[in-house]
Order: structure tokens, then sequence, then C-alpha cells
DNA sequence: CTGAAAGCGCTAACAT
DNA sequence: ATGTTAGCGCTTTCAG
């Protein structure tokens, strides 16, 4: 099998605590012992084995992540941010996916727990049903959510944006360029996500004085995005303007009119929300609202790391603040 | 702290072991000592420490992937893929993102190996550089190279895709198309993907009859997809088409010629390579040389699970079909 | 500075 | 069926 600390010790001709110090730096240890050590470590090609280490320290330099589907590019890029910045801080990201399922969602978070990782970044599926796991686990050990919450969290620290300012921002975009009559096509309104972008849609919408048509909500999906896009022009009358609940629904709706004809901004001005590399991609280029992903991963694992260094720490709140990135999904002469 | 089996043994009045037994279901024990030690954990909210668990059995049910870069929607849907199928298997994915840079790349590994995880999919980072690493660590514990390989692997696993026909599939649709002047605008030919695909690209030239305008080469990045486009235009002549490494640079492409206000498929035709979501989100939806994602997964999964249980297994290598998903960008009327 | 020994939590012989 | 015991590999008192 795997050499061990003992076959190195052995060869190295010095006591196995003797070894553990000269490779770990921890304790004292002669500059001989020290040199011997590492030639026999060398030598036998050993590796520290992390369980026998963790077991032993309590846990290991893991963290894990459960979001509700990695492939979606936003959650693909705030993995990607997570597994970069904890890397420098000489963290291991377990990454876990959900599919937004409440099942999975348990199941997954119990392992992490299980395997006693340092704590954990969740999006968690539902603002009220995951609420039980959520707290639950929040309990035993370091969590942090990020995206998403869920409800009577007071306890609990969370990163996201300011999803209502987002919106508006959106919808002071569209107004500025005209609209009248818009839509919003959003998803999950079952996460605390979905609920405070549709409820900052239908505030804004009052507020600016604008007229809502009756939103259409499913999932997170370009299929989604593209079958809403049918259903609007089977309506008696397309809005100025579709608010999406994210960038690939925008992407889809974008999709979805082109493939009927439709020019958009000419016909309806669609925008996005969430600022991935879809906003660049499609034709034309998505206006959206932008979440800071780099400085979400900064903040939660700021969090997280609080956490694990005070155990009392009391959960905190922060809110990002999101910016509107124009493009020419909405590109029509500003009123002034 | 968290409560150990030990507890859960005295609370139910029998030994470390019967409780084990009891929770475990593996060896021998009453319905009566099942019951009580049940009603304990529960009781006591009892978790086995997977820690402790693996060390004593020598790994615990985690496999480890490192990817180039998991913001890419490619390896972000392969991520997805594995973390699926391996959920089923009752595994953990531990994930790495190694940037495509080897010292990360190696680092990373290590990291994986250290932790006794079960087994590695890997997707190097070079085809020559990464070799000695790799060779390594599958020298240690199972690994399967997935998407890219190493040169000298003839004793490593592989799964992949047959890129020169994949190339082929592409250059023979625009072929088909009435192109004759064709260009060849990839990426990372440090990789075996890289090279791949540019070999059969000049190797399908050659045996079609095509004209081959000089090739691009870069990164797999959207960004370099809008430069290359750039950079063909101030070319003396656009070729009939454009032959792009992945999906990413495809998109960049597209990208780059709407804003030069040239039109695809009229102007040029573009192919993409990969079947990501991105081929459907542009405008033209992207024609494309998809991999089959999915089966990718499975077959390194069964892989890596026969090196598991048979460490004699020798490496063997596979390399799936890929099929031509027709878009938009390349719309013309096949010439007959 | 070094070695002996304990023990992290768990499972698997082995003995009863 | 149950309990005792021996480690998995490591770090860390505690003596010396």
């Amino acid at each position: 099998m795997a050499v061990s600390l003992r076959d190195v010790a052995e060869a190295a001709g010095v006591s196995i605590a003797t070894a553990s110090r000269a490779l770990g730096g921890k304790g004292p240890a002669s500059a001989e012992a020290i040199r011997a050590v590492r030639e026999a470590a060398d030598r036998l090609g050993y590796q520290v084995n992390a369980l026998g280490k963790a077991l032993r320290e309590g846990s290991d330099g893991v963290v894990g992540i459960v979001v509700p589907m990695v492939s979606n590019p936003f959650y693909a890029s705030l993995v990607h941010e997570f597994e970069d910045q904890l890397s420098n801080l000489g963290l291991k990201l377990l990454i876990a996916d959900s599919h937004g399922e409440l099942d999975r969602e348990t199941e997954r978070l119990e392992a992490l727990a299980s395997r006693r990782v340092r704590g954990i970044f969740a999006v968690p599926a539902y603002f009220d049903r995951s609420s039980p796991v959520i707290t639950k686990i929040a309990r035993r050990l370091p969590l942090v959510q990020v995206d998403r919450r869920v409800e009577d969290d007071s306890a609990l620290s969370y990163v996201g944006v300011d999803n209502a300012d987002g919106v508006d921002q959106a919808l002071r975009h569209v107004r500025d360029r005209g609209a009248t009559t818009v839509v919003f096509v959003g998803a999950d309104d079952r996460t605390s996500v979905g609920r405070e972008r549709e409820r900052a849609f239908a505030a804004g919408v009052e507020r600016l004085g604008l007229v809502a048509q009756r939103p259409i909500i499913d999932r997170y999906l370009f299929e989604f995005g593209l079958s809403a896009a049918a259903q609007l022009l089977r309506r008696s009358a397309l809005p100025d303007a579709v608010i999406a609940g994210d960038d690939l629904i925008a992407t889809g709706l974008l999709a979805g009119f082109a493939r009927h004809g439709r020019s958009v901004p000419g016909d309806v001005m669609v925008t996005g929300f969430d600022g991935t590399i879809l906003s660049d991609i499609c034709n034309p280029t998505l206006t959206t609202v932008r979440q800071p992903m780099a400085k979400i991963a900064e903040v939660a694992i700021a969090q997280l790391t609080r956490q694990i260094e005070d155990a009392e720490d009391t959960g905190s709140h922060v809110r990002l603040h999101t910016t509107l990135r124009p493009g020419g999904s909405t590109e029509r002469t500003p009123l002034t």
C-alpha cells in the first residue's frame, strides 16, 4: 500500500513523532533530523494521508458548496470564483448539485456535514421548504447562504445582491427608452431570489407608473424563455419590454422572438439578470443586471472564515449592489 | 463537540461494536439492539464521522475531477454530468480547477491524491508538460483522462471523442454548402484536443480539396473569437467558412462578425465544437459538432470503477462519436 | 531535541 | 448476538 509516516520514520532511523515534527515544521526538530526525514520521505515518495491528519485535527481543509445547477453559467462562474479564491487560502472545494430539489439538497448537505467539512456555502433550493435543513446544518457547522436564502434566517449568514434594486434598474432603463407596458418572465418563485425579483417588478411597475401584463413564471432554463416568447406572442399585444428573471431565460426569449421573426429591440425590448457570458454571446447582446460574482465569493468566504474562527459569530446579511450593463436588446434612443 | 458512536453506544447501553453493526447493517445485530441504537442515535442527533470511517476503510466515497476551467460551459456541463451520475453510485465529487496551468494542476492532483480519493478524472492542462504528473498520480491511484490526454499514455485510461472525425464532419458540412476556402480558428495547441483538431483540419482540407488560409490559434475564450474575427477581416479576403475550435470561440466569431456588419452565414459560415448551450443561444444558432457529454461521463465512470475494482486493469482508450448539429450559422442551400 | 504513548471515530476480526 | 481489541495515519502532550 501507500507509504506511511511510520515507513518514513523507520527509513530515516527516527521515531514517528520526530518524523511528523520534521515534516510538519511544527514542533522542535534538529536540522539533522529534518534533513534525514526529508530525504527518506522523498526517496519513498511519501505523502501525508490527509484523512489521518483530518481525523486527528477534527477537520481538513475542505469546504463544501451546494448549488442548484452547475451547468447554469451563473453558478458555474460562481463556483469558479469560489474555487479560485479558496485555493488561495489553501482550502479545497467539495461541490454538490442539488438540482433545485429538496431531497437531493438534504442528502448533500448531510453528506458534507458528516464529512466534517470546515464549512458550507449553500444556495438553498427553496425559500420555505429548505429552511429546516439549512437551519439544522447551520447549527452544526459554519454555513453561509449565497445568492438565495431561506425564510426565518435571521440567525444565518447570507450574501447576495439587492434584487429589488436590480430589477428596478432594469425597469427604469426600459422606461427611459419608452416602455409603458412591461411583463416579467421569471422563475422559481419558491426561492428567495425568484420572489424578490417578482415582487420588485410589481412594486417597480406601480411606482414608475408602468402597465404590467400577467407575468409568466417557470424555471431558470433557456427552454423556458423560448416557450415564454411563444406564449407572449399568442397574447393580443406584445409588451414594450420583457424583464427576464435571469440571463438564461432572457436569451431564450431572444431566441424565441427571433424564431418568430420578431425584432429585439425593435418590436420588444428584453433585459436579463446575472451578467453571465451569455449576455455577450447572444445577438443582439443582452442588457442585463450584473451581479458582482467575485465580490460575492469574497464576502461569503470572509463570512465563513469569521464563523470558523468565532463559533459565536452571529449571522449577518450582506446585500451587494448590481450594475446595469446596457446591451443591444434595449438599444433605443433614450427619452429626454 | 459532535456526538460520536461511543456516545450513542453508551446511551443505548450496548458496546460500540454493536452500535456500529446496528447502524451500519453490516454484521449481525438483534432487532432489539438495532431499535435501541437507532433510537439513541436519533435522539442524540448522531451522524457518522465520514473521516473516521474513511481512515479505517482506506478511502471514502469521494472522487476528484480536475478541469481546466469550470466556467467554460462545456466543462460545467461535463462536471454536472459527472456529479449527477456519481451521486447515483453514492460517490461525492471533489472539484478542482487547474486554469489550464501546470502548477495549479500539479498542486490539485497532489492534494486529491493525498486525500486518498477513490479515483480521479483529469483533463490534462498540457499534452506534453502534464505527462509526468498525470503518469505519476495514475501510478498511485485510479485515474481516467477525460476530453484531453497526455502523450505517452498508453498505460493510462482515456475517454474522449474522435476529434479528427468531428472536424471532418464540420468540413464536409461546409464543403457541401459551397465552401472552398476555409480557415481554422482554434486554441491550446499544446493540448491533445487542440492538436488533434488542428491537424484534422489540415488533413481534411487536403483530402477534400479545399483551400486553407493561415490558421489563428490562441485560447478557448469568447474574447479570442471576437478578436479573431477582427483579424480575419483585416486579411485581404474572407474565407467561405471558419471552423472554430470550440463553441466559445465560435460564438466570439459570430459576435465579432456581427459587430463589423458582416453576415453569417451570408458573408461567411461558422462552425463550433462541443454542442454546448451556447450554440442555441447565439443568433444565428451555431452549427456545431456535438460531444456526447452524458456518454463521456458514463464511460469514464465505468472505466474508473473497473480500475478501482481491479488494480491490474490496464488503461484503455475510448473514442466516442460526435454528431454534427446544423444551425443557422451555415444555413445555405446544400449543393447537390 | 527526541521517543513513547494516547487517541481522533470508526470497522472488522476474534473471542465469547 | 455481543463485547473486546486492534488498528487505519496522524499529531501532540508528556517524559526524558
